[in-house]
DNA sequence: AGGTATTCACATGAAACTATTCTCTGAGTTAGG
DNA sequence: TAACTCAGAGAATAGTTTCATGTGAATACCTGT
């Protein structure tokens, strides 16, 4: 495009031409539809252990695990959802709280946890300043102003148990006893289906009451998911042969994840009008997983503190011979230090961030053992040449 | 040859420390009656 | 005297440091044949 005329005509072209996609919403990963596809055996089951609370009596403690993807947070909004409209409509006195324990800085602790119950409950909680039993009787005091049913929904519970310890859910599971009026059932989800394992066996008992697991979808699921979404997403005929087909199968071969084929889905049009092309194509695709794996390594970078950037560019300067060990990464880490003017950390520490790139799937690092000559992370970068180039670009522009 | 014992280079754990942010409390101060 | 200000005590949290202990297997070192 040259000059004003060009540009003029270009946007001219954008609003004339059709859009692929004519309602994203559909396709956003927070969107609960009115029916949720092959989960009607798990909603069921759900709500049937539910259902006491609409006779003011305590349900179950229910534990539901799955994958990611499978659907288990939207079943239970859309239960949790139905079943206080019909809690109001018949005058039970229902009240629900649903938490994201994964959401760094909402509830990932203790305190934080109770606080955010607290404040589901109405009542105002600082983020800090307060004893964490005082906190806990705020929420015990409001809950048991009236006879009710509390129904508290920890989604991702296993993040907080990691982060937090097991003593949140011991003291959640005793809450009833030092009520009067109301009752407290918990619903944890977990993506972790071993999470049980090492958990207080006081705890397990009372919490693993009632379990529910959501299988992956498989291909032929997650093509009719797609199907009825994209019927309303997108404008019709806008899909080519086979995309849907495709998006389907690339999910499910990472544990039947429907998330992640709606996201696809929904990058690969946007590709499609980027491209101006008429139909999404099979290739659209493809570059849609490119591009949701470099926007994930790139925002995952540039959140990261400043330090464990410099831990991943040290790394990135010395792979040139492909695998390296952690004291050759911890030297030059620290010459990188130097150059930016900061102190560097020990190298316990800089082991522990090795660890945590590792975790995020940026880096491959894995302890082997070479014998006589000791005991080291082996750490590769499994990325193509064009992002990592991008990369150090962007961390040199950060440090 | 076969079997132990060493040894390397970190990994992994636990505890303690630091800095920051925030509440609460109570002493001291101020202004108005 | 009521209202206000402000410093200090306590908490929670993230990010580290310090100290201590663990560890897998390639070598070094025996041993008896």
């Amino acid at each position: 495009m040259s000059g004003q005329l060009g540009l003029g005509d270009f946007f001219q072209k954008y609003l004339q031409k059709e859009p692929l996609i004519i309602n994203k919403k559909v396709l956003q990963e927070h969107y609960i539809p009115d029916v949720l596809l092959h989960r009607q055996q798990q909603i069921e089951l759900i709500a049937s252990m539910l259902v006491p609370a609409l006779r003011n009596e305590k349900p179950s403690n229910v534990f539901v695990y799955g994958k990611p993807g499978v659907g288990k947070t939207a079943c239970i909004q859309y239960i949790i959802g139905h079943l206080e409209a019909t809690a109001k409509t018949n005058g039970a006195n229902l009240k629900t709280i649903y938490l994201n324990c994964k959401l760094r800085t909402v509830a990932n602790t203790e305190y934080r946890v109770m606080a955010e119950l607290a404040r589901g409950m109405g009542v105002e909680v600082p983020a800090t300043g307060l004893p964490t039993d005082e906190v806990y009787n705020k929420f015990i005091t409001v809950v048991d102003q009236k006879p009710q049913v509390v129904i508290l929904v920890l989604d991702e519970i296993d993040r907080l148990i990691a982060k937090a310890g097991d003593e949140i859910l011991y003291n959640l599971t005793r809450i009833n006893s030092s009520l009067k009026n109301a009752q407290v059932s918990l619903i944890g989800i977990s993506n972790d289906v071993r999470f049980m394992e090492n958990i207080d066996p006081r705890v397990k008992s009372s919490l693993g009451e009632e379990e529910v697991i959501f299988p992956p979808y498989n291909a032929i699921e997650l093509k009719e998911i797609l199907e009825r979404r994209a019927a309303v997403a997108f404008r019709p005929n806008a899909l080519a042969e086979g995309v849907l087909e495709k998006a389907a199968a690339v999910a499910a071969r990472e544990h039947g994840d429907a998330r992640r084929a709606l996201a696809l889905l929904k990058v690969a049009g946007e590709v499609a009008e980027r491209d101006n092309s008429e139909k999404v194509k099979a290739e659209h695709i493809d570059k849609a997983e490119e591009s949701i794996e470099k926007d994930r390594v790139m925002d995952i970078i540039s959140s990261q503190p400043k330090q464990s950037q410099l831990v991943l560019h040290a790394i990135l300067l010395t792979t040139t011979g492909r695998k390296m060990e952690t004291g050759e990464v911890f030297e030059k880490y620290k010459d990188l230090c130097i150059h930016a003017g900061q102190s560097p950390l020990t190298q316990r520490r800089i082991s522990d961030l090795i660890g945590e790139l590792d975790m995020l799937g940026i880096i491959n690092a894995k302890v082997i053992s070479k014998g006589r000559y000791g005991r080291t992370r082996e750490i590769y970068v499994s990325i193509s040449d064009e992002l990592l180039s991008k990369i150090k670009v962007k961390l040199q522009e950060e440090l």
